[in-house]
DNA sequence: TCGAATTTGTGCGTATGTATC
DNA sequence: GGATACATACGCACAAATTCG
């Protein structure tokens, strides 16, 4: 016996065919019945085979058919800094992003005045409950939900300016509307990991319910050393590459 | 009716306590007799349900005891520009992403030459089958398998040169090893994706059969417009978050 | 120290629903 | 319509580890 229970065994096989594209994407997995026979197993340990390469989003299972390896064709996200080939783009870009990859990009989002809460003043480096513009974007992928944005923006900053509410403001990105009052960002950071989504996350990017990884972002935009923006950003783990391009001395 | 399978309702449940400290790290979840009698289902669904939160690595289940809320404390990869507050470190360092996180940290390397295949040829833009250094890496936090990096140099750059082998190299980073020999890097792409590991990469890293997410980046350094260094990153998902730090203009 | 109860891990068989072929 | 195949769910059995009196 090799110690290693019948249902893993099984799951790592499929695992190292479909990585080594011997099951390419599209191809059908053996059934229930055959895997049975093939390993000489129950149908439940079949099952829970399958049911771990589900979780880990190698597969999908479709009713009266089969399962099938998955084949998504990654969004790519891309971050950069100065180093930019084109004019004046923002330092990333969702329009830039879904064109490259032939999807038609859209988005919705809203805004409230409210207050900061405690993860949040951290980060941006003000007290708790201090007023902050909280606005949520949705971003679109031939109308499909592809990205979820919590924004916080200090409105000690903002307040009174023409670009308190950032109507339009996904298109042109927060650099440039910083910029508008005097606001000079030279320096973002990102930490990036990834986690099980939660439950109104699941609900707005319409994810699976479940083995719905997310990638998080949390991103932070700063103007000589003085954090002026922050957002999570949430995208399904399983649909996405991220890609930074960063400048050495 | 709700229309959601009952495990996965009671996964949702679950996880929303998880997510909102209502179960915290440690705490210790309902066991099947308690779900079955709370949620009036079978044993099977409770079993089902947990196994949800397992694949996530929200929780981890001890025989004879139950199943916890899982606490681990990610270490941090730090990638940076130009913006480093110390004097001349590489652009990243696992020793002091290790020694911030109180880990002991430790490497293993061994190098060869070989000939680039096709995926590697395209990233350091030389033809395929062209020489290259390979070295593989195995980094340790506290003697524990933490991340497992594979690297192609063209030996058309450093071939004869006194940095053709990597020795030590890992304590100095390839920016300053190139620098030796003149060669001077100014700018690196990282493409960072998330997948379940390969058969390799959990005996390597010591991952769980099941449920073993890697974030996999893949790094190329540039000196000029010219790729130098590419590689591929393997790090365990849920023990890591790694951070972008990048200068705007 | 011992043993019984508890709890998870693995695995079997079966039944019903639903979608596909 | 019938056969096939997955999705969900029930019940049961035994092993292995822990907990606790």
């Amino acid at each position: 016996m090799t110690g290693i229970p019948a249902y893993l065994r099984i799951a790592g096989d499929l695992r190292a065919r479909i990585l080594s594209s011997d099951l390419a994407p599209g191809a059908k997995l053996p059934t229930e019945s055959q895997m049975m026979r093939d390993y000489g197993v129950s149908r439940t340990v079949a099952k829970w085979a399958v049911a771990v390469l589900k979780s880990e989003s190698l597969v999908e299972g479709r009713r009266g058919s089969g399962v099938y390896v998955r084949d998504v064709p990654r969004l790519v996200r891309e971050a950069h800094g100065r180093h930019m080939r084109t004019a004046d783009g923002p330092t990333w870009s969702f329009a830039r992003d879904a064109g490259r990859a032939g999807h038609r990009p859209g988005w919705e989002h809203q805004s409230e005045h409210t207050t900061a809460d405690p993860a949040v003043a951290v980060r941006l480096a003000i007290e708790p409950d201090a007023p902050v513009m909280l606005t949520r974007y949705r971003y679109l992928a031939d109308d499909a939900p592809a990205q979820f944005v919590r924004s916080w923006e200090p409105l000690a900053i903002t307040s009174g300016t023409p670009i308190e509410w950032p109507e339009g403001g996904a298109a042109v990105g927060v650099v440039a509307r910083m910029d508008h009052i005097g606001v000079h960002i030279d320096e973002f950071t990102e930490r990036v990991t990834t986690r099980s989504a939660a439950a109104d996350e699941i609900e707005a990017l319409q994810l699976p319910l479940r083995g719905a990884h997310a990638l998080v972002i949390e991103r932070t935009y700063f103007a000589a050393g003085i954090p002026v923006e922050t957002a999570d950003i949430v995208i399904p783990g399983d649909r996405y590459e991220l890609v930074y391009r960063v400048q050495v001395d």
